[in-house]
This record gives structure tokens, sequence and C-alpha cells, in this order.
DNA sequence: ATCGGATGTTAACTTCAAGCAACATTAAAG
DNA sequence: CTTTAATGTTGCTTGAAGTTAACATCCGAT
């Protein structure tokens, strides 16, 4: 009559302070893409903040690509620059031929499995 | 000799706590497309939290586009579902055609030519 | 060279998100 | 239908992000 309480992670949060070397570094350049449309307009990191609604801190905080920070202040610096178009392509299901492979064989509505499969890909 | 203190935002986080519905909505949908890719390969909520290193409660937010979830969960999580191309396309200098067009359009001047970090497209 | 604006850096304080637990709900499988 | 797992929801606690402030540095212009 084990209870099978729901363990999480142990504690430190690891993604923001040391992310996989591929989710960094695409951080970055996300941040300096975001940096060099900002200049390209002609705005300072305070003009842009202003914009979004944060203080300038955080906007520097993105154009160098910082994990921690919130999503909101990465895509509010894009639509405020307009170029939020960009982000609807990312994930997008119809351009997902490797998720659509895997679907022709299962109907998609909740992960049901077995709980002793475990990540093998 | 008066001072001139840089002065910030007045107070509250506003962007996190009540984006512009552009950004809510595109924060929606990016999450919902997280989900799908997800439910495509099987996975549940906790091996996808797992692999990313975070609980399985802030994958459960980055599905739902919340604001303020750091964007080191929403990377990861497209890391983790081998999506991460899809970002290098946001805000790519290359293809921004109004920054491209502004930057033409003058002589170079304003805003600080970075020293260091700069364009390196 | 000097001035002024833009950006980097640091520090203290406040607020809130993430971790965690417990329970409720939903959906798939037998 | 019953079972079992996946997900949603709530409250608590703690650590970190964001704000604010002050100062340093760099760059462009006068």
């Amino acid at each position: 009559m084990c209870v099978l309480v729901e363990l999480q992670m142990p504690n430190p949060t690891t993604i923001a302070t040391a992310p996989p070397a591929a989710v960094e570094t695409a951080l970055e350049r996300l941040g300096r893409n975001i940096r060099t449309a900002r200049l390209r307009r002609l705005l300072t990191q305070a003009q842009l903040a202003e914009r979004v609604g944060v203080s300038r801190f955080v906007v520097a905080g993105v154009e160098q690509g910082k994990p921690s920070t919130g999503i909101a202040a990465y895509v509010g610096a894009l639509w405020a620059l307009g170029l939020l178009e960009d982000l609807l392509a990312v994930a997008d299901p119809s351009e997902d031929a490797q998720g659509m492979a895997l679907e022709r064989a299962r109907a998609p509505k909740r992960a049901r499995r077995a709980q002793t499969l475990d990540d093998d890909f």
C-alpha cells in the first residue's frame, strides 16, 4: 500500500542556471537578432523598454539571451519591433514533419502510456 | 545643475501580468504548438519536464502560454522536442525587410553602433 | 578634448515564479 | 464499468527576477 507520491526535480533550477549548450546558443542568437533589429530602428534600450513595459535592464538581458528572463519580455520586444509574426512559425504543427510522421500511427489526445516507458530518442 | 536621474517604469511589472493582446495570443499559440508536438511524440508533461530539467508544472505553464515563465523553459521544451531550429529564424536580420529598408535609407548615425557585439550575419 | 547620451555594472529591496505536496478531474485501457 | 495514469488546481515556502538607484565606461557630436 505504498502511496507513490509524485516526485519532481530535487531543487536547484537547472535550465535557467545552466541550460544545454544548444539552448544557450539559440538564446544568444535570438538576443543578438533583437538587438540588431532595435539598432536598425534607431531605438535605445530604454525606448524599447518603455514600449514593452519593462525596465531597460530587462531589455539588456533579452539582448544577452539571458535564460531566466520571462518570455513575455522577449515576445514583447518582438512585438514592439514588429517582428511578432516570426514567432508564429515556431513549432507550427503543420511544419512538424517528425511529429506528423509519428501521428500516422496513433491519434493524439492525451499521452497515454504505461508508466515504465522511458525516453529513448 | 539639475541632476537628471534615470527614471524607469513606475512600479508593477506590466507585461507579464497584462501583456498586449497580440503578445498574449502569440504565446497561447506557441504553447499549443508545443503541446501538440509533445502529444505527437507520446510524451507526458512529466517526461518532457524531466528532459528539460523543470517540474511538470512549468511545462504545463508553457503549454498554456504563461507570459511570466522564463524563456529557458520554452526554449528547453523546443530543444527537447527537436524543434529548436524553428527559433533560429525568429528576428533573423537577413529576413528583416523593414529593418534593412531603414538601414538603407540613412547614413550611419545614432543609437551607438555597438562596440563589440554587433551585427554578425 | 570635452560634453552628453547610451550602455554596462553593481547592490539592496520587493515581488512573484518555481518547486513541492495534496487532492480533484479527466481520459484511456482492461 | 472499474482501474489507473495523466493532467488540472490550490496553497505554502523559498529563491530568483525585476525594479530602483548610483556610478563607470564607451561612443558620437560639438
